[in-house]
DNA sequence: AACTATTTATAAGA
DNA sequence: TTCTTATAAATAGTT
């Protein structure tokens, strides 16, 4: 790099980390742009500074690439409806129509909608899911829950600890 | 940036185009990683070459990588528009994307995936969601038992019909 | 894949 | 943050 090779670790000064983060946020945004023109490749850059503040680049869609990605790299069998697959190279967008409109049948199914022409099997394998769904989504809720309420829990027993001192200076106070 | 400057534009030849991907992508890792090191940054990036293979980097992990992004986004709207090309035909296509990356993120939720950004308020929707659609898919095979239940009540008491029918013609027969 | 002439990125200082 | 500048790193074209 420049007046002196940086060794490549963690900058303990704040203020040049952050100086060094904004110079080299810039630099690392602008290859990613080149390489997504240059090559014709579909890319997508996320960075959260450490002080939590967020950047982004996507060639096409974030969104797009993020559902790309999600199907490359949970191809770990299950059954995974194939009208997920968004891999686009290949088949351009001639079917993305028919994919739109496949999507959004499993959605409406899941829904409760539209299950005229499945079999009991089918039926059985979508109670499954639906079962497994909200089963999950029972279970982020409870852990939601429990950390509300231990959050609460933890404030009350401050306020109440506060309250008991406060008393007590009242007391001494009338004293 | 070298031996002559390259104009920032797609390469047309397939061959120079695939070694320039493979030089500039492995550039743009390194960055990505040195950034996340020095600057002790969450970085996540995904990298779909022409022919739709994957390459990816996060410094932690990229699935929670991309929940927070997609909790910032949704809160704070975008910080920057991701399309870059906006002709008429390719917006109506990268509509299109979003539609079906927005439809195959709600069956991810609805099988209880990727709930990592969502308020209980959204989950408590999602559940009920859940549940309207489990009693429907239940109600709906349910009624399949029943009407196959009934199927197999006729068919087997026309049988036995016809067999009793048919013990009358034998016994007929043998006197 | 290796080489190398150049361009680009960037660390430190202002 | 921006500019400057010396120098390290990346890389286009060649072999």
């Amino acid at each position: 790099m420049v007046r002196e090779r940086r060794e490549i670790k963690r900058i303990e000064s704040a203020a040049a980390r952050q100086v060094t983060f904004s110079k080299r946020r810039r630099g690392l945004f602008k290859k990613a742009e080149e390489l997504s023109v240059l090559c014709d490749a579909d890319v997508a850059l996320i960075v959260f500074s450490s002080t939590g503040k967020l950047s982004q680049f996507a060639s096409s869609s974030m969104n797009e690439i993020i559902a790309k990605y999600n199907t490359h790299s949970k191809n770990l069998g299950k059954e995974e409806p194939p009208s997920l697959d968004l891999n686009l190279e290949h088949s351009k967008y001639a079917n993305l129509n028919e994919q739109l409109a496949e999507a959004s049948l499993r959605l409406r199914q899941m829904r409760g909608e539209e299950l005229e022409g499945l079999s009991v099997e089918e039926l059985q394998q979508l109670e499954k899911n639906l079962e497994a769904g909200l089963h999950r989504v029972l279970q982020t809720k409870d852990q939601q829950f429990l950390e509300q309420i231990s959050e609460l829990q933890r404030k009350s027993s401050q306020l109440a600890e506060e309250n008991t001192q406060l008393r007590n200076q009242v007391v001494t106070a009338l004293l």
